[in-house]
DNA sequence: GGAGAACCGTAACGTACGGTACGGTGTTTT
DNA sequence: AAAACACCGTACCGTACGTTACGGTTCTCC
């Protein structure tokens, strides 16, 4: 009550980004640990300033999470030209540009944390989880839903509902990838392997949803 | 080293079942606090006898977890008839069981659980994600792996490689529900929706990977 | 150059919790 | 009946950690 810390503001010095970016990487090297101390100590500064500046472990935790959205936020998947070709290019870059996202070590370290703290009924920060969905999986779809609508009206795909669509695809592109990295299976996965699963999980949402002009798989000349 | 707590065997007392499920109704209903007093007073036992019984705070987790699993397998989806519609039931009737499963507030509690402990770098348990993978994810892959290729060697559906097509079905099926609701969105999958899901997810399977005998949806002259 | 702010490092405090010990009670065994 | 056992309830111990307090150092501004 005394002052709001943090107030929405992306008002952050530069010592306070490297702050949570240390927090970032202490999260991401030891896992679940991420003590006050250990905060300061990696990032050489004092609780005290710590406690100044995010109000309490939940004020850090959340700004750290806002932090780390606030870097992600990348292309446009532009959508000018509209014929099946650059849809399905579009559409393999965001899928791979997500998988690299999601198989990173800060993403899941942060996810982790997310879902770790998600369920505490209590009283103060249960919004970290509402955070990450706002900022990851909300935000992307927000973001590819105009290319999504753009093939609809150039009469490449066809869907009732753009989100219904989009949901499919982001199985098809995931699969059980989160979940398992998230329960600690190994299963890195390296650019190639990245890059093919894109196009896979491409072709087959166009498969599913294409109008069949000109089908991809169904090469003219090219492969 | 004095005795082994719960040796892989199943010998669980009633009052010890008892116990657990005073551990998975807590994890339910206050999410992630689960403090070794807690659970006592739930389950009316004293702190010594939890300790006795299962040696640590992991111990009793683990037994926890394998408690659930133990409880969760299910029907075998049978694979006799070798026609599409009874593939195509078995299909359905396995994803939108999987998908109840999912939903589920023990099963969001537990995977909450495994995962938040997932990273702890330290010494003792790590293993809660690996139990919690094999007994879920990996024993459903193994359940559902015999469906698959009955229904391949039938010339009913193709594919190279019978994990990629599982995991396929499953991302078709799950999409993003499970990573949602661990981060605390609403979103409950009433009964007659998931029966849609199901179906809706098989029937894109089937489109993708079904040979075109007697399709879904294509009938009789097919296509 | 001196006052004050910002900040670092560390010590100190309070609490929560995992784990243990102990007395009391009911049940089984001899 | 007495001893042995299994268990409940509770008190207790040690530690880890969030949070606060404080002395010392650097920087800014007048």
């Amino acid at each position: 009550m005394t002052t709001q810390h943090d107030p929405q503001g992306e008002a952050l010095t530069e010592r306070q980004q490297a702050v949570l970016d240390a927090v970032l990487a202490l999260m991401v090297e030891q896992g679940g640990e991420l003590t006050m101390t250990a905060v300061a100590r990696r990032a050489s500064c004092s609780k005290e300033t710590l406690y100044k500046w995010f109000g309490d472990r939940d004020g850090l935790l959340t700004a750290t999470v806002r932090w780390q959205a606030s870097k992600v936020r990348a292309g446009n998947y532009d959508r000018q030209r509209l014929d099946v070709s650059a849809l399905r290019d579009s559409l393999i870059r965001f899928a791979a540009n997500w998988l690299s996202v999601i198989s990173s070590p800060t993403s899941i370290a942060l996810n982790r944390l997310a879902i770790a703290q998600g369920g505490k009924g209590g009283k103060g920060a249960g919004n970290l989880g509402a955070i990450v969905l706002a900022n990851g999986r909300f935000a992307i779809g927000e973001r590819l839903r105009p290319v999504f609508e753009a093939g609809r009206e150039a009469g490449l795909i066809a869907f009732a509902d753009t989100e219904t669509a989009f949901r499919s695809f982001i199985g098809l592109v995931g699969r059980d990838v989160q979940i398992r990295l998230l329960l600690g299976d190994r299963l890195d996965l390296a650019g190639p392997e990245i890059e093919r699963d894109a196009a896979r999980a491409t072709d087959q949402f166009l498969a599913l949803y294409g109008t069949g002009n000109h089908a991809p798989g169904r090469p003219t000349i090219n492969a």
